[in-house]
DNA sequence: CATCCTGATGAGTCCAGGTCGCAATAGTGT
DNA sequence: ACACTATTGCGACCTGGACTCATCAGGATG
């Protein structure tokens, strides 16, 4: 009904590997470069946020004053937009894992499974394994590929359980 | 951060039958005044207005408007409202199928699971075996329980995988 | 059936989390 | 160094929903 539905994961994005040491991004630059797009201060310095991270998540907000920490002009828009972009490199994702904002981080070219206890809150990231089977089972019966990211799946964790019963 | 990252699915909630019938919004009326709630016309117009939609998805805005045109004069927050307190009796229950507003149904004690289509946009409902599947397994190597509904599961469907590669 | 107590309501305001339009700025191929 | 145009930063705006609070009305009681 609103804006964007269906916008998320166009078939053209490019899953490319990106390692987390300093020269990566250089080579993000290179390849946006190729694409058309520029180098540019702020795209950078969202990169470098993102990369000293090391892979955990954050939330757009997070990201945000970790850039405006080092660029206090860089606005939010900006980051947002750039954000977006590197989604369409196939370099980071996010997911959502309850009514919050949105978590990001650099996936690379794997995406990953999340499980958010609705009692206390907690995410952790879980086996892949569970999950591709699950895929190849669907995938099997519907043909409808499933793509383990973007939402987390809901549930009660070990410790609720036990404790809350 | 914000106000409630952890409130969803209080123990408490009791998984009622709860069939479409037309005696069923007495039932529920009952129900809610056992625990100390009161029978008032908003609630039950919007169980009403869930039951015409006969199990089907709704934005709360449709819901909203579905209300609104018996009963003019009830407000928005009020059917916001009961669709919390429907779903903390376990009677509805609300999905989000991507990024707009969340849809809500008349679940009695079966949520459901949903495959979103991030190229087309598409929500189609799942058979639930393959997912509970992936409950056991998960349940089995981690403790975690997994709930099928609240959140939909993402991919690329069939018709969009055939079409688009 | 009149009263009272308190849960529920409706109108309006406020909030988070972005998104958008646009004039100004700054990469980059030549 | 230039020109061309992708990007930026700013601020206004938008959606979906939560909150406040004075008022209203179920329904248990007498």
């Amino acid at each position: 009904m609103t804006r964007q539905q269906a916008s998320a994961a166009p078939p053209e994005a490019r899953a490319t590997e990106i390692r987390l040491d300093g020269n990566a991004i250089d080579e993000v630059m290179s390849l946006i470069r190729e694409r058309g797009g520029r180098s540019t201060t702020p795209r950078r310095a969202v990169l470098e946020e993102l990369i000293r991270a090391a892979g955990d998540l954050r939330v757009a907000e997070q990201i945000v004053s970790g850039v405006q920490a080092g660029h206090p002009n860089i606005g939010d828009s900006t980051v947002y937009r750039t954000l977006d972009l590197l989604e369409e490199l196939g370099l980071v994702s996010h997911v959502h894992l309850g009514h919050g904002p949105s978590h990001w981080y650099l996936s690379g070219n794997r995406r990953r499974w999340y499980l958010t206890c609705t009692h206390c809150g907690n995410a952790t990231e879980a086996d892949p394994a569970a999950f591709d089977s699950l895929a190849t089972d669907v995938a099997g019966r519907t043909g409808f590929v499933l793509d383990a990211g973007h939402f987390a799946v809901t549930g009660i964790c070990a410790s609720c359980m036990s404790s809350a019963g």
